[in-house]
RNA sequence: UCCGGGGUAGCUCAGUGGCAGAGCGGGUGGCUGUUAACCACUUAGUCGCGGGUUCGAAUCCCGCCCCCGGAGCCA
């Protein structure tokens, strides 16, 4: 039998693997990546995905005709083929349906695909991101992160707030010198990447009272850990007349809709990669604990960790403090100096500032760090004057607080560090399609 | 930057002073229901780079590079 060309088939459906148990009986074209195959002599099984699914296609000889018998002889790993056949239920399929294949066309030749159905190391498959990324336990962790942004634009457009594009490329403007990835600007001398599009978030807030930026943000930190990127994505809302208390209580309800839309939509993705959803599940039953900084370097002490007053909560502390917690947690108040600028000064105690940090549990770490901003002028200034930052830089942010000031408050959430924590994976690198880390800009 | 672990076939690794190895992948052949199939044969090396010790170095010593983990720094 001579090789049917698929044009010449133009009434054979094509379907995906989503949809074949609509088509049980039905002749049917399916187009895809093989995953994997295996042949009996006389029988071969392909293992197809297109990215709705996976299925087996059954090619017995007697069955399929020459041409497409010796394309089998053909495919390797992640060619991509066309498969024609019927559409069956049958229990030895994974799955549970499978196609009996009549023909098949080799679409793209793949000759030693890198990667294998087995072990290996990060830097191999990082140096192969853009074939991992075909990958089963990648194709559902991008799916979550998928459901993640769609839930983070859902919620803010549900609650009125106005979506605010921030510059990427901007002048000596952000949170602090010294992890600002700089750039030539044409006659205008260095251009920065963004930290965060939060001050311009704030000029936006007095415009329309709530807002949300939500982009990619640039640290040049020779961080190495599993939590860092150089480049990561960060959703900022702004919101005018809130406070600190009405702060946490937007992050709450925020992080709570997140979870809840991921535990509603990914099931299968968080199956395929093992997710033990028992603890998601807890952050939607009761509410976020909160925990003044002062209190959680007390309760840190008091589990026979070494740290003074003034210093961050990390590493050991920050473990000592998540011990047997499986629901986030808030730690608000924090001493000036380990804060950023604008962050307002606390009135009842001026040791510290109006903000607070959401704790991931199971060593996710910080997913939000929001605060208060400083509403008033000279405090504002004096702060920037005692951080030693460049005041001409900030002339027009401080004209928000001569024109009209206004108290309002903000977070910033890490986009990669709340899918890691969804996912459950060991590291945010695996939560971004191409990640950029100290050590690695390609692919 | 510091501490620890590592770098041997395309991949994952074993080999700690005496012939360079295994599994997977690739190739050839066999097998009509496989599930990371199985069976047989086969292919494949700058043992990270440079120097040194030794009759002899993947193995011991010195320097350098790179990766991973932790610390630091930080979202």
């Amino acid at each position: 039998m001579p090789t049917p060309d698929p044009a010449a088939e133009p009434d054979l459906e094509r379907v995906r693997v989503e949809d074949l148990p609509d088509h049980v009986g039905r002749d049917v074209r399916l187009r895809g990546w093989v995953r994997h195959f295996r042949s009996s002599g006389k029988i071969a099984f392909l293992e197809v995905r297109d990215g709705s699914g996976e299925v087996q296609a059954v090619f017995p000889r007697d069955q399929v005709d020459d041409g497409s018998w010796e394309t089998l002889d053909e495919v390797h790993y992640e060619a991509s083929v066309e498969v024609r056949g019927t559409v069956e239920e049958d229990e030895r399929a994974p799955g549970g349906h499978e196609i009996s294949a009549t023909g098949l066309t080799l679409v793209g030749p793949s000759e030693d695909y890198p990667i294998q159905p087995k072990e290996h190391g990060v830097d191999f498959l990082l140096d192969h991101r853009h074939l991992w990324l075909r990958h089963p336990r990648q194709v559902a962790i991008m799916r979550v992160r998928n459901e993640v942004v769609r839930a983070i634009r859902d919620f803010y457009y549900e609650r009125d707030f106005v979506l605010i594009d921030t510059p990427i490329l901007t002048g000596s403007i952000g949170e602090e010198a010294g992890t600002l990835f700089e750039t030539e600007y044409f006659d205008e001398g260095a251009a920065y990447l963004a930290q965060t599009g939060q001050l311009y978030a704030e000029a936006a807030a007095a415009a329309h009272d709530r807002v949300y930026c939500f982009g990619p943000t640039f640290r040049a930190e020779k961080s190495k850990s599993p939590q860092h990127l150089t480049e990561f994505w960060m959703v900022e809302p702004e919101v005018a007349w809130l406070d600190s208390e009405g702060n946490m209580a937007l992050q709450e309800e925020f992080v709570t809709f997140i979870v809840k839309r991921a535990l509603e939509r990914c099931g299968d993705e968080l199956e395929t990669l093992e997710r033990d959803t028992g603890p998601l599940e807890t952050v939607l039953s009761e509410r976020f604990e909160r925990m003044s900084y002062t209190e959680a370097v007390e309760s840190v002490r008091s589990d026979g960790v070494e740290i003074e007053w003034g210093e961050d909560l990390r590493g050991e502390a920050e473990k000592a403090l998540m011990e047997g917690r499986s629901r986030p947690l808030f730690v608000y108040d924090w001493p000036k100096e380990a804060k950023a600028f604008y962050m307002k000064v606390n009135p009842e105690d001026p040791r510290t500032v109006k903000c607070d940090d959401l704790l991931a549990p199971e060593g996710y770490g910080e997913l939000i760090g929001g605060s208060q901003r400083e509403d008033d002028h000279d405090i504002l200034l004096s702060r920037i004057r005692e951080e030693g930052l460049p005041e001409e830089a900030y002339d027009w942010y401080l004209d928000l607080r001569r024109y009209g000031t206004f108290p309002h408050s903000g977070f910033g959430l890490g986009v990669e560090r709340t899918v890691a924590w969804i996912c459950g994976t060991e590291h945010v690198r695996e939560c971004i399609p191409f990640p950029r880390l100290t050590n690695r800009i390609e692919p």
